[in-house]
DNA sequence: GCCGTTTTCGGCCCGACTGTTTTCAGTCG
């Protein structure tokens, strides 16, 4: 069982204790386990199967969890557990994932109006009875109906991030068999999209048969939807993702890599300047009108050249201007990984942070980055202990000594990520900013403003001299929270006369900016850094999630402060 | 339930908003 397993059903467990309304800091003990179990570097079940070792050991597991943790290893559950499915439903977690609801809400509603799934929440929202319920009424009806629907809006959706484990388990699974050559993940997850639906997965090799038959022998398919001689369809792992794995010839690779790629667009614009071209272009290659000969279908690169274009990177291929800029050789040289210096947002313990700062310079070094900065929250996120204006003072002073004695190996910024209060002034006092090398300013209370009150904030935020970045400027969580309404084009303009970069946060529950807003932003004059908000330095690899986003944002290195070595880094913030 | 330790039990997480109240419980970050 994989670490992942345990961790989910532990913070399950404390899901289901939340709903009976049991001790808090108990319920704190199984999620905390779960989110270290989660990124525990190690297999808990090799350490439970091992005599020598105690799990025990590892922080945030004692006696209790301990026990815990071989009861699952032994039989799938444990007898907690088990006690409270007897209670509640499974199907009421899913309640907790409405907005707006919680633990006590969804107790009241089982247990009064036997509401388990989100369909029966729907259905006593409609009857008006949830307002029959104590210190309930209307208005939560209509917030509640609200959530549903943005909700269901997410279903069937996953990060970025989830699909790329579910493409790598699924390659790493197909490749230990035999008869492949090449696996490759398409569709909208190769555009980098933030959110995935289906995983296309194309596969070349000798025997496509055997590799088809493998994969509908893969253990964590719960159902085959589809088997056929060129693909096998599939809902996979605990979330039911559908993946689908297509056998192809090698010959028609390219062809089918670009057809499966997309967009639906970007494929509908090739297709029509082909058949202008007396050309037609179909998943199995490029092929003359009059005399079906082919012409191209081996690679994407003879396919595009054959219709005159350069081989447009799939990142752009959305039908919003990239054909024409391919024909006229235009299209823009994208930022590259390699091209990024270092990363410019990132949190340790001092306030929500898993890390110290020391460790995450040595985890930034391991990604050869120049530099870091070290940017906390401020206090008004008094949930994550934000520090005060003598801790970020004292702060800033602790880093000048950190580089003055050079022993990180790494520069190390001071920075800060002031919250942006309600009306829009700075959570700390402009002296205590200005001691700092970076300040982002980000918004985490009021999101529901109206839209001209939220611009009216944000460009109130912008007059702070000591503010350098627009922290993930529209709020947005995905699948779960949609970005708060402003008049973007607006804040970007000033953002960009006043030399404040937008960030392009690489979270992968963020992405915000996305490539949308950043095209937007790069048209009005801004710049940009490209930042993982690392709570814990393994969040540090999502940065080519960032790296992505920006890309579909048409963005080069010098749209990136973050590709400036760290002299001219220094200088910028130096002379600005 | 974990941790740290005056090694046996107390501390751990707090402020603000919302919608419902009539003085505040529940939710969120």
């Amino acid at each position: 069982m994989e670490n992942r397993e345990f961790a989910r059903l532990l913070a399950e467990t404390g899901d289901l204790m939340e709903i009976a309304g049991e001790d808090s800091f108990r319920i704190r003990s199984y999620r905390n386990a779960a989110g270290i179990i989660e990124g525990y570097p190690e297999r808990i079940a090799d350490i439970l199967a091992d005599p020598d070792r105690k799990v025990t050991d590892v922080p945030g597991i004692g006696k209790g969890i301990g026990a815990i943790l071989h009861e699952i290893a032994a039989r799938g559950s444990f007898e907690r557990r088990d006690e409270l499915l007897k209670k509640y439903p499974a199907t009421a977690l899913e309640l907790l994932k409405i907005q707006g609801l919680g633990p006590k809400a969804v107790a009241l509603l089982y247990e009064h109006l036997q509401v388990a799934t989100i369909d029966d929440l729907e259905r006593v929202c409609k009857e008006q009875k949830l307002r029959t319920l104590p210190r309930m009424g209307a208005k939560l009806e209509e917030k509640v109906l609200k959530a549903i629907s943005q909700y269901r809006k997410s279903v069937g959706r996953y990060l970025l991030s989830y699909a790329e484990k579910m493409a790598e388990d699924v390659s790493t699974y197909l490749r230990a068999g035999d008869g492949v050559e090449r696996i490759t993940a398409a569709g909208s997850f190769r555009r980098g999209r933030e959110t995935v639906g289906d995983l296309d997965l194309l596969v070349t090799g000798p025997d496509a048969e055997a590799v088809l038959e493998r994969f509908a022998a893969y253990s964590r398919i719960h159902s085959v939807l589809g088997k056929g001689t060129n693909k096998v369809s599939a809902k996979v792992g605990l979330e039911g993702m559908q993946v689908d794995v297509r056998a192809l010839p090698a010959d028609s690779y390219g062809a089918a890599l670009q057809y499966f790629t997309g967009s639906k667009d970007h494929n509908v614009a090739l297709r029509t300047r082909a058949l202008k071209m007396g050309l037609t272009l179909n998943e199995y290659g490029l092929f003359q009108l009059e005399d079906n000969r082919r012409v191209a279908g081996e690679t994407e690169e003879q396919i595009y050249a054959a219709l005159g274009l350069a081989w447009i990177p799939p990142e752009l291929r959305e039908n919003q201007g990239e054909i024409e800029a391919a024909l006229e050789g235009r299209l823009p040289r994208l930022l590259e990984q390699r091209d990024i210096r270092g990363d410019l947002h990132m949190h340790t313990r001092e306030t929500d942070g898993r890390a110290t700062l020391e460790e995450m310079a040595e985890a930034a070094k391991a990604l050869r980055y120049e530099y870091i900065a070290v940017t906390d929250h401020s206090k008004s996120l008094a949930m994550a202990n934000g520090l005060d204006e003598a801790r970020a003072v004292a702060f800033a002073q602790r880093v000048r000594d950190i580089n003055q004695r050079g022993e990180l190996g790494i520069h190390v910024y001071s920075g800060l990520e002031c919250d942006i209060l309600r009306d829009g002034a700075m959570d700390l006092s402009h002296d205590a900013l200005a001691e700092l090398d970076l300040v982002i300013a980000s918004v985490h209370s009021h999101m529901n403003l109206d839209p001209a009150e939220m611009t009216d904030r944000l460009m109130k935020a912008l007059e702070c001299p000591h503010v350098r970045v627009l922290g993930h400027p529209t709020g947005r969580i995905l699948l779960h929270r949609d970005p708060f309404p402003f008049d973007f084009e607006r804040v970007a303009a000033e953002a960009a006369r006043r030399g404040v970069a937008m960030e392009i946060n690489s979270s992968p529950e963020r992405l915000d900016l996305n490539g949308t807003n950043a095209r937007i932003a790069k048209s009005k004059g801004c710049r940009f850094i490209l930042s993982t908000d690392a709570h814990h330095p393994r969040h540090l690899d999502n940065m080519r999630y960032g790296l992505v986003t920006a890309r579909r944002g048409w963005l080069e290195a010098a749209d990136v402060l973050n590709t400036l070595g760290l002299e001219q880094f220094s200088a910028l913030l130096r002379h600005s």
